[in-house]
RNA sequence: AGUGGGGUAGGGCAGCUUGGAGUGCCCGUCGGGCUCAUAACCCGAAGGUCGGAGGUUCAAAUCCUCUCCCCACUACCA
């Protein structure tokens, strides 16, 4: 089966922080190496979104070009991916030469479909930076409580949405002048149009969703598709290739969807299309809640409306959000801790993702707690896991020299109905139960070593204690498997340890070791948190105090 | 204001779709066992009127209505 696997594509504005990470990236991640254990064909497509109106304003702050800007935050995105051991296939950009020849094909198919229509609007203009201004970067009187300081969405004094137009006195806060009311036109997608298609399709895909992702999208289904602008007036983006457009770019959310193609053809060439038009392959795609319309809605939209056979999204996946100790993630406060941070503290990539499986946001918000990241760590993947390996490795190098004895399999048959359970959640991609399920397992373990007590039956019967010890050994394999798509360091040096070959997967996981297998000594799996330096940490990125 | 989500033992959660004795998980507290192991592991106990009120039902944490709190988002801002 061939499996297309795609993580919402982070802005490269800002560094990501823990939430972003699990929220698209790791999920995907681990699912991607679930499906390759699994057997399956698996391309997992990572990239960066790299257009879009925040760009342009952080590159001014920063005194850099967009261009500039988004080569630097690539690069820092780049390491902490890589340093997360994101096992991503493709990792591209939606800047690439690829995209925008792929976004102005799609964009040409609809158009001469007849899906756009076109439509002008007044809009706030600065003369002086020779730009039109969206909501958020004028300011002025509110027209209905007075107050200065009005955004041109809302006013934060009296929570009144606003219309920009409306504002008294609005005044640009990118150069500090008086900006004028302006026509423009732009392209809308007919959504109304395409509604029935729409809905016709995501009725027969989305008991595949997860609850959030249907939650959000039966809700935009509900209140009526609306036509939606797919142009800008921004200089950053890909050029819109129409005749009275030449100073358009496409909105952002029109040309990151597509870069999940064009991330790939600028991976694979030509190939691309036997992921991309191929009726064979099943499309994963994960994200935010926050992006959620623009998989389910949007991206299909357009897809569909080119009347190319695309393949349209089977399984979506939509993450909460994780809060930072009862709080936003905040760049701006210093508050949280950010995918360089995490690095820099020197604690293990796996201790992370385990901590972030653990708390995966799969229906509601969830908690970063530096208390509960230490409980957490320390308990069930040291003290549970960690110690099981250790102590059986530790008895079976004590009383055989570290050569596997004959097993009988009893411990591998209580376990068995526990991998049906962890394959139906990680399918499903739930997968911080499936984690659940996996600490389980060597919950089990360790139950079973106390139950039998190798180390005293050894002083009467030898033989029967290297078949226990035997039996803990042939778990190891299984260990190594339902642990690899989240702490994929551990699981290796597991499998090493009884030679065991991680990519052979599923197919042979309750055949035993082969009695006389050396079992390799793995040493400590992983370091306890010390409470004092979590406390530090706590301390360090609590953020800027008031 | 609208929309979405939440309120379950001292803390953090699962269970709710498809009602069946308050079941479970990670801690905390108390008691016991074990000594292979990173003072790790195993067993047991105490602790909850499942936010509140009403309804449906033989039966409600679970379904319905109302109500009170908490959080997030709100669309040219990705």
């Amino acid at each position: 089966m061939k499996v297309l696997i795609t993580s919402a594509l982070p802005y490269v504005n800002n560094i990501p922080h823990l939430g972003n990470l699990i929220g698209s990236v790791l999920s995907a991640d681990a699912f991607a190496r679930y499906q390759r254990l699994r057997g399956n064909e698996v391309l997992f497509v990572l990239g960066t979104d790299e257009y879009g109106t925040t760009t342009e304003v952080k590159a001014r702050e920063e005194g850099l070009t967009p261009r500039e800007l988004v080569d630097k935050y690539f690069v820092i995105h780049k390491r902490i991916y890589d340093w997360f051991n994101t096992s991503y296939d493709c990792l591209g950009r939606s800047t690439s030469e690829a995209n925008k020849k792929i976004v102005q094909d799609i964009f040409s198919k609809i158009y001469k479909n007849g899906y756009f229509i076109e439509g002008e609007v007044e809009q706030l203009y600065s003369e002086k930076s020779n730009m039109f201004l969206s909501d958020r970067f004028v300011e002025g009187e509110c027209p209905i409580c007075h107050k200065a300081g009005a955004r041109g969405d809302q006013c934060d004094a009296c929570g009144n949405l606003l219309d920009q137009k409306d504002l008294i006195n609005p005044i640009s806060k990118f150069d500090g002048t008086v900006p004028i009311l302006k026509k423009t036109k732009h392209l809308y997608i007919n959504l109304p149009k395409l509604e029935k298609e729409l809905t016709n399709w995501i009725s027969s895909v989305d008991s595949n969703w997860s609850f959030l992702a249907k939650n959000i999208t039966s809700q935009w289904l509900k209140q009526g598709l609306k036509e939606r602008a797919i142009t800008r007036d921004l200089k950053w983006g890909i050029p819109v290739p129409l005749e009275g457009y030449e100073n358009k770019v496409f909105y952002s959310w029109f040309d990151a969807p597509i870069a999940y193609i064009g991330i790939t053809a600028e991976c694979i060439g030509e190939k691309y299309k036997d992921w991309w038009l191929n009726k064979d392959v099943t499309l994963y795609q994960f994200m935010g809640k926050d992006n959620v319309p623009f998989h389910s809605i949007m991206f299909p939209s357009y897809l569909i409306a080119t009347k190319e056979p695309y393949v349209l999204v089977n399984g979506l996946d939509s993450t909460a959000y994780i809060n930072y100790e009862n709080d936003k993630f905040s760049k701006s406060k210093e508050k949280g801790v950010f995918g360089n941070d995490a690095i820099e503290t020197g604690i293990s990539s796996d201790t992370w993702r385990y901590y972030l499986y653990r708390v995966r946001p799969e229906d509601d918000d969830t908690e970063f707690l530096w208390g509960d990241f230490e409980a957490k760590v320390n308990n069930e993947l040291v003290n549970n896991f960690g110690n099981f390996i250790n102590r059986v490795v530790s008895l079976n190098q004590k009383f055989f020299n570290g050569i596997k004895q004959k097993s009988n399999g009893e411990l591998i048959e209580k376990v068995k109905p526990l991998l049906d359970d962890y394959f139906k959640l990680m399918d499903k991609s739930r997968e911080r139960d499936a984690l659940l399920k996996a600490n389980e397992i060597s919950s089990i373990g360790n139950k079973y070593l106390q139950d039998t007590a190798p180390w005293t039956l050894a002083k009467t019967d030898l033989i029967g204690a290297g078949t226990i010890i035997a039996n803990c050994i042939d778990l190891f394999k299984l260990l190594s498997l339902v642990y690899s798509p989240f702490i994929p360091d551990a699981s290796k040096k597991i499998s090493e340890s009884i030679s065991f070959n991680l990519s052979d997967g599923f197919l042979n996981v309750f055949d035993g070791i082969k009695t006389g297998t050396e079992i390799k000594p793995i040493g400590i799996l992983f370091q306890k948190l010390e409470h004092k330096q979590v406390e530090e940490f706590k301390q360090k990125f609590s953020g800027i105090k008031k």
